[in-house]
DNA sequence: TATATAAAGTTCTTATTTGGAACTTATGGC
DNA sequence: GCCATAAGTTCCAAATAAGAACTTTATATA
């Protein structure tokens, strides 16, 4: 089974997985949480390969969670911005937050 | 970049999705909230393929998300319950849940 | 003119993960 | 002996991801 096959599921826990259960597309919201919006900041921020960033930004973009608009004209370029509904996306991501902060201590010093 | 290797990040949303960042791991801790602890409940229930279940529930055991009982010593028989650490996951769950809920609504009935 | 930098991707090849079905082990019932 | 149940494991093909280099459009510098 493929997880996109989720998606008309009976579970809306399930139907939400089948958009963002995946870690790349989790940090990638969490850094458009934190004012992140560039291509390069995500490749950079998460440590995932631009193959992954740019995959998953399609997918964002498609399922209106994340809008591209252009900051530039020439050259052209975009910027990935949370949509309303994306926005409403912060409570599940402070979830993780606090589970991780109380459950997930860490231990030595590390930058991802 | 292995996702695993998030689980040294210094944010506490990464560190959670080290261990919990996968559609199926969440869609088994939806289970364990429904009240579904065996094995063969979680492949019916997720639609994972045995080898991923089996993957994944060893790694919520070693997180001590998921702790393993004997329910029938012959033969040897357990299940999987949630530790008070897991419990604590609910919020994350129900997060997911409401988004759902208000922004994939279902348009006909599936099931899975 | 030639070179370098920047941003946002795409392409390529190799490695890792997943899917799907069948098989294993232990036990009880008919 | 034969079938069923539960909890996995094994095998191979198929799908995904990793990592690095390349592309495109444009500005800046020597």
């Amino acid at each position: 089974m493929k997880w996109t096959d989720l998606d008309e599921n009976w579970c809306p826990v399930a139907r939400t997985l089948s958009l963002v259960g995946d870690r790349w597309t989790l940090l990638i919201l969490r850094d458009c949480f934190l004012g992140m919006s560039r291509f390069d900041q995500f490749v950079s921020s998460t440590g995932a390969t631009r193959h992954l960033i740019s995959d998953r930004l399609k997918r964002l973009v498609e399922a209106e969670i994340l809008e591209k608009q252009a900051y530039s004209e020439r050259p052209k370029r975009y910027e990935y911005v949370l949509t309303e509904k994306g926005q409403e996306f912060a409570p599940a991501l402070m979830a993780f937050r606090d589970w991780g902060k109380k459950h997930l201590p860490v231990r030595r010093q590390s930058q991802g």
